[in-house]
DNA sequence: TCGCAACTATACTATACCGTATAGTAATAT
DNA sequence: ATATTACTATACGGTATAGTATAGTTGCGA
């Protein structure tokens, strides 16, 4: 019997998953080597083989563990019965917060973005994981405030979100923060008011 | 003397780049190897060495030129003077419509991306290139047209941008498209809508 | 004490890589 | 004719890769 099947082996493979981790958002996925992931994570080599299937699995697994874990940091403690303003406001400022400071996350949207060519699943695991809840949370929300008049919630809602996360790319993904800089506070509050101010003519009479 | 040292040479390095750029977008930066350039660019591996420094040198001169081109064919053609409804329709669409089409673009994108860790002056090379030469324009747009009430320029611009760049982030380049689509005509008018709608409390109220 | 499961360390196979070297070809210039 | 330029084809050196094989170690239960 194995001395403790889910602690014990959880714990090796635990151990494997970070230093695949460091290894994988620094030097991508074709420039990780194995031998250099088993150094990393203090590790033999085959007992990353006993634990994975290959390095694709390896990868995948790494994925699929941190997009899982990293939403509740962006979006977990949100709570949606605050004034819309302030809903906004929190969101927004939560994950360029988060942006500014972590550039483990910078790197792992390189990584997943860079090989959503060869690991479509990944990137779709990545949409379904974060981006798609937003959507819908915000959507729904603002369904449930006809106060707002917003005509077409899902639409606002991919605006909403979109800003963000362009912004996290051109500004910190792809290095612009330097060349072109923009005040997040700034961005957040025309935003807001874009979204927020009441909208005499609806979308459908352009 | 060379028989057109800008012509017969130019043509091989053309030759070099386009064979690269196959190469370079499929297999991203670590995945490809000399040997399948040459082979892809019907050129002697030795000949690329002639016209380029190393590996880096040609992946640097590749995005340059990619970079360089692409601009017009988004933003090139388009005349700032007509109606904003229109000139922002015509960016808009134009945009969406090249990347719903252009799969080598989409794959374009995931490279700069996925190497903008490595390397960071190429993603800023990007940052020129494209977005900021938008930013610039509708900034200045939206500058000289003061009957539109925008505030601050530069954050709609941002807005702007940023929501149809995002679009393409999630729908093509992370094949959001089929678990959670999303009209773009529908995003447009939205977008427009929002920006176009006159707003009675200016941003700074907050 | 024995058996067993998980692990380490090292070496291996077979392949692939970057960048260079060598030898040779076609075309032009003098 | 000879030199020069630009190229091709092939092979090589040294290194690195994914994944496996082998031999040995540690720790635990019976």
């Amino acid at each position: 019997m194995t001395p403790s099947p889910d602690s014990t082996t959880g714990l090796k493979r635990a151990q494997i998953l970070q230093g695949a981790l460091e290894i994988f958002l620094r030097q991508g996925y074709e420039g990780t080597s194995m031998d250099r992931v088993a150094a990393a994570a203090g590790v033999s080599k085959i007992t990353i083989y006993k634990h994975f299937e290959d390095k694709e699995g390896l990868f995948t697994a790494l994925i699929e563990q941190v997009t899982a874990q990293r939403f509740n940091q962006v979006f977990g403690t949100i709570s949606l019965d605050d004034h819309p303003d302030q809903v906004l406001r929190q969101i927004a400022q939560k994950f360029l917060a988060l942006l500014a400071v972590d550039d483990e996350y910078v790197a792992f949207l390189r990584l997943i973005i860079g090989e959503s060519g060869r690991f479509p699943a990944l990137a779709q695991l990545f949409i379904r994981s974060l981006p798609q809840k937003v959507w819908r949370s915000l959507g729904h929300y603002f369904d449930s405030h006809p106060d707002l008049a917003i005509a077409h919630p899902d639409a606002v809602a991919r605006i909403f979100t979109g800003t963000l996360l362009s912004y996290a790319m051109t500004q910190r993904i792809m290095h612009g923060q330097h060349i072109a800089p923009m005040d997040p506070d700034l961005l957040i509050d025309c935003l807001i008011g874009l979204i927020l101010a009441p909208q005499p003519t609806p979308p459908e009479n352009l």
